[in-house]
DNA sequence: CATCAAGTGAGACTGTGTATCATCTTGCCA
DNA sequence: TGGCAAGATGATACACAGTCTCACTTGATG
C-alpha cells in the first residue's frame, strides 16, 4: 500500500501524470513478489478486473523505469524483468527459485570500477552487476530435503 | 582465420558436429567487431552469399554459447547481443560509440561476490558484470572535437 | 561405403515490444 | 468551477525476436 504511493510519487516526481491506469499498475507491482515481466503484471491487472491496454503495461512501466521507481532485470533466460526498488544506485541478487531478491549495496564495487577503467583506459559511465542463486530459505529448504 | 578456428574447435570439444553452416556462421561471428545479434549474424551472413535459415543461426549461436566460445550481453537497450571470447569466467566492458569490447578479469569481484553472498545469506552461483563506456580512441576522438 | 543420430531449412507460430491515431483525462488557469 | 491544451490511453496493426515442426540432408563412426 504505502509501496505502492511511493512508486506513484517517484511517477509524480518526474514530470509524469497522476493517471488511474499508472496508479493501479503501480499498485499491481508493488505488490509483486520478486522480479516481474511486463506479460506477468498485465495478468495480474486482468484477474484483478484493471481493464488496462497492454501498450500501457509497456509504457508504464518504461516510465516507473525512468522515474526510477523499478529496475531491469537482465534474466540468465533472457526474459526481461523488472523489480520496485530504491532510487539510488545499487545491484540485486536474485533467487533463482523462488524469485525474491535482495538490494546490494554498490560499497566495495566502485573502487573497483574506477580500477577496471584505468586499466582498460575506457572511460565507464554505466554499469550493471546481477547475481543468481539460492536466498536463505530456498537453500534451508534444500537442506532439509537431503538431511 | 584462427580466431574462426578456435571457435570451431570449441564446437568440436563440446561434441558437436562440424557441419557446413557451423563453420561458416563461426567465421562470420569470430570476424565481427564488437558485440553482434543473431539478425546482424544472419546479414552478415547473407552479404556473403552464405545460404542459411534463420533458425540455423539461432540454434548456432546457442550451441557457440553453451560451447563457451561466445557469450552473451544485455545491451542497456534490450537487444542481445553476442562475443566472441575466451571460455575463462570474465566480464565485458562495452564501448557505447563504437561497440569495440574489452575483456576484464574477475579478480577483485570474487571476493567482493563472496562478501555479498556472506552478508545476504544467498547462496550466490552465478554472476555477471556488465560495463558500458567510450574506449580510449572514442574517448580521444571526443576530445579532439572540442579541442 | 552404409548407417543413423544429429543437424538443416522452410515456414508457421508465439511472444515481446512499438507505432498510429482517434478518443479521453489530467493539470492548470481564467 | 468550467474550459482547454498537452499528455495519456486503448484498439489495432505492425515489426522483430525467438521457437517449433517436420520432411529432408549430412557428418561421424565403423
Ligand atoms: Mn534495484
Ligand atoms: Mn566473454
Ligand atoms: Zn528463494
Ligand atoms: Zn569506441
Amino acid at each position: 500500500m504505502t509501496e505502492a504511493m511511493l512508486v506513484v510519487s517517484a511517477l509524480d516526481a518526474a514530470g509524469y501524470r497522476l493517471t488511474g491506469p499508472r496508479r493501479a499498475l503501480a499498485t499491481v507491482m508493488a505488490e509483486m513478489d520478486g522480479p516481474f515481466t511486463a506479460a506477468r503484471v498485465a495478468g495480474e491487472a486482468h484477474d484483478r478486473g484493471i481493464r488496462v491496454g497492454r501498450a500501457t503495461v509497456f509504457r508504464t512501466i518504461d516510465a516507473l523505469e525512468r522515474a526510477g521507481a523499478i529496475e531491469r532485470i537482465d534474466l540468465p533466460s533472457g526474459e526481461h524483468a523488472y523489480v520496485a526498488c530504491a532510487p539510488a544506485h545499487h545491484h540485486h541478487v536474485v533467487c533463482s527459485a523462488c524469485g525474491h531478491t535482495a538490494e546490494v549495496a554498490d560499497g566495495a564495487l566502485v573502487a573497483l570500477v574506477t580500477e577496471i577503467g584505468r586499466r582498460t583506459g575506457f572511460r565507464i559511465d554505466e554499469h550493471r552487476l546481477e547475481l543468481f542463486g539460492r536466498c536463505p530459505s530456498c537453500v534451508r529448504a534444500a537442506g532439509e530435503g537431503r538431511g
